[in-house]
DNA sequence: AGCGTGCGGTAAACCGCTTAACTGAGATGT
DNA sequence: ACATCTCAGTTAAGCGGTTTACCGCACGCT
């Protein structure tokens, strides 16, 4: 293994000389530079990051901490995690994907070694025992996602609000009155305080309360089989439904194919808009998923810079909401009935019954 | 920061024995274990991996190389790293997840650093570059996949020849004999010599020819859409075929729809069987796709073990071949046409046209 | 009594790099 | 002309561990 010793002698210089010119922390004349670029050069030199890490206690290694046992790795996560290491890569920091339970125990492990620098955290709980792990060893972070108490924490997240906004907009517009919400299953102890389920679901509500449309929820787990399910006893209860909002991306495939297994036409007899999707996964259903788009790769690199702010000492990054853009697919249609159903297309305002 | 100083201070020994203590590298009498233990409980220390690291010239992290550009990070992709996470842990490992082109060239700058003890190659090409890279580096690795010149290499695999030797027997021993292949597009210059791809596809050549059937290959990328259009081409241009092996999961999910599309109805006019697939996504389709399950999580952890073997100097795990077992779905069925038909069913020993 | 020999432990030299403190020579100010 | 600044480098003290060489001691053996 090349050393800096090495570089330093061979350039006829001190071994400090080399580590200014190669972290840029002192000026160098530009002969002396050369002799030393030169020696590297022929060297091969390239320097130890272990022991940079040591001496310098940065090891520009940052965590992306992933909740492998309760959220599943799907395309959606895949996501996050690539434009977040390109982020990171840019910035001279390796990104690493750290699989952790949710307690927070492993975490605490992790960082207790010193590798990490800081954490990006994912799948964040409204309440989340992580992020208090994070605060006591303090050590920077950056959330994607929020907790409810988020004083100061540098984040970044889904804008629930206006995407569940934009996407009841789009059915209402196109002539539908009978929605329905697929939602999130919240009794499942796991994602009782999942940030995005219950911000979606309570937007929904609040959305479509304030059009004057009835509210209708049904939870359901986040498998294709899941939203089949849900999807048939959605239409066996409701058969007056005549678009159905998905929330999660596994059951919105299962939707699909629930209702065609009914016999609903998709998107003639029923509408389907998946709410937090990736092309990938919308390009598995026939006809295709209009889908809002989950702002995945700007999420990624926000959070990932929002964190590397924090390490390098800059001025924070503002928090940032990013609303889900509408894609267009080919289940989402005009309404086969167009005409205004009496009595139950509008009843002015009736509430929320879960 | 509490370090092994304070420790050995703190229970009157010297940080020497702190330290073998730790590595479990001398003998340490009972009565002087117990002290250290105590201070390490009472000040909650926890070892520097960094310090650790640049002393014992072992990081103890080990990096699965994944073709990031080359290969989208799927489902099966997330079992491969899990398995391999949680059998890297138990060895005291850490593995991360290092997204790499295929020419070996981000991977020759990432062992520069040091960071790694040894790599975890997925997705390998038959000659692959990144072998040479680590071989000029003499960087412990192992392969989860094979090249073609394999001397002595630590590698695990998935037996491709057993996996479709069991599809095609099943799907023939129902009873059809008009079968096809939705192969890899091995005309993508990415894929061109991408493993899995070649040797499946080789398999099923000399395993359907074996049984003396016609050989029908049609090439076809990895997405939905392509799976979807291959699979109408495919009855356009041969009607008669009654069971249908794909070898890409995400294609398989589109020959099912596409099959529908054009009102083949699954599987009572035409049986589909994926070659390489996991559960979560077998299940994202209407009816539930029947599948050869990918070994992932097998492979990944043998592959860990392997590497782990090498790097910690025990003997070496000889190479495996795993193959993917049938899991039922509800894609595969008796042909309609039980009766064999005349001519075009069993041509003894009609030879492969591509 | 004399002598090797395990055993449990210590001292100290690194591992390769960062960085604070220092140096020496030329430029600058008055 | 003399003290003062810069500027470009150097020296050396760590960073927090691992590991080799060494040491004292009790023990068994002759």
């Amino acid at each position: 293994m090349v050393t800096m010793r090495d570089v330093a002698e061979r350039a006829g210089v001190s071994i400090a000389t080399v580590s200014f010119l190669l972290n840029d922390t002192k000026p160098i004349r530009a002969t002396t530079r050369a002799k030393i670029e030169q020696a590297m050069a022929e060297l091969g030199y390239r320097r130890n990051v272990v022991a940079r890490a040591l001496a310098s206690r940065r090891t520009h290694i940052i965590a992306m901490a992933y909740p492998a046992l309760e959220h599943r790795f799907g395309m959606s996560t895949a996501e996050f995690f690539t434009s977040a290491a390109e982020a990171a890569r840019k910035e001279d920091y390796h990104l690493v994907l750290w699989p952790v339970g949710n307690d927070g125990i492993e975490l605490r492990e992790l960082l207790g070694q010193g590798l990490v620098d800081g954490v990006v955290l994912m799948e964040v709980q409204l309440d989340d025992p992580r992020v208090d792990v994070l605060r006591q060893t303090s050590t920077p972070f950056a959330l994607i996602g929020r907790t409810t108490e988020l004083d100061g924490l540098a984040h970044v997240d889904i804008d629930f609000d206006t995407t569940v906004e934009a996407a009841v907009g789009h059915v209402y517009d196109l002539g539908h009155r009978e929605l329905a919400l697929i939602s999130g299953d919240l009794s499942d102890p796991r994602f009782h305080a999942y940030g995005p389920w219950v911000r979606t679901e309570d937007a929904y509500r609040r959305v479509v309360s304030a059009y004057g449309l009835p509210v209708n929820v049904l939870p359901c787990s986040d498998t294709t089989q899941a939203g089949k399910a849900a999807a048939e006893r959605l239409l066996a209860e409701h058969p007056e439904t005549t678009a159905i909002l998905v929330l999660n991306e596994y059951a919105a495939l299962g939707v699909v194919s629930g209702l065609k297994r009914i016999g609903r036409d998709v998107p003639a007899d029923v509408s389907v808009l998946s709410l937090l999707m990736v092309p990938e996964t919308a390009a598995m259903t026939e006809p295709e998923l209009t889908m809002m788009r989950t702002p995945g790769p700007e999420l990624g690199q926000l959070g990932t810079e929002s964190l590397i702010r924090l390490l390098d000492g800059a001025e924070p990054l503002p928090p940032q909401l990013v609303p889900a853009k509408l894609f267009p697919g080919a289940t989402v249609a005009v309404p086969r009935a167009q005409r205004p159903r009496a009595g139950a297309s509008r009843p002015a305002a009736r509430k929320a019954r879960q």
